[in-house]
DNA sequence: TTCGTGATAGAG
DNA sequence: TCTATCACGAAG
């Protein structure tokens, strides 16, 4: 059970493949809320025609101008915000690891409260509706563009920063969920057989 | 399966 | 100015 440390800068300089499946396991905290990151997807500024980089000169300014760990995040169909983590590598190149999913471990009462705020109906029994999807966690974690450029490493007073995994069983690479481009890279990983991924 | 909803970027 | 596209999710 080690690995409780939290994630410095030198994690996120790693290649965004090594990141985004390095993060299943960890523990994502943001303000006093918190979750077990359990599916994630990597998307890279080269090569990847899936990534923002490829058509977007914003991302790719965001990219060059940001420190590995700063938080991308971007609001999409119009209703959905999505949270990223910026990754930085000079061997391996620049990327972006979306936070896809999270078992969530505290401050679910609060989280209960914003996402019921946007359905008719809220769901009964278990709390994986919470946070199974990047839009969902983004509304449980109340995830805004005001978090867009955020720094998840420095400072002790951090916002939102993730810790070291505490034992993780079995992580499975998959194809990407939602896009159009790319469709086959194995770039999507989940915590295997757990019940709180998305879809 | 349908559709809501808005930012971004590139074309015209 | 116009339009295509988009890393989604709820309701039907």
């Amino acid at each position: 059970m080690g690995g409780r440390k939290r994630l410095g800068r030198s994690f996120f300089e790693a290649g965004v493949l090594d990141c985004a499946r390095g993060l299943i396991g960890c523990e994502l905290r943001w303000g006093g809320l918190r979750g077990v990151v359990v599916e994630t997807e990597a998307y890279a500024e080269h090569g990847d025609p899936a990534c923002h980089t490829a058509s977007r000169p914003g991302t790719r300014a965001f990219v060059r101008d940001f420190p590995a760990g700063s938080a991308y995040v971007y609001f999409n169909y119009g209703m959905h915000w999505m949270l990223n983590v910026l990754t930085k590598s000079s061997a391996q190149g620049n990327g972006l690891v979306l936070i896809r999913a999270l078992r969530p471990t505290g401050g679910l009462d609060v989280m209960r409260r914003r996402r019921a705020a946007r359905l008719r109906r809220e769901p009964p029994g278990h709390d994986r509706w919470l946070c199974s999807g990047p839009g969902k966690l983004a509304a449980a974690l109340a995830v805004t563009g005001e978090d867009h450029g955020r720094d998840l490493c420095h400072g002790a007073g951090v916002h939102g920063f993730f810790r070291g995994a505490g034992g993780v069983a079995e992580i499975v690479a998959t194809p990407r969920i939602g896009i159009s481009k790319a469709v086959d890279f194995p770039w999507r990983f989940v915590a295997a057989g757990d019940s709180y991924v998305s879809r």
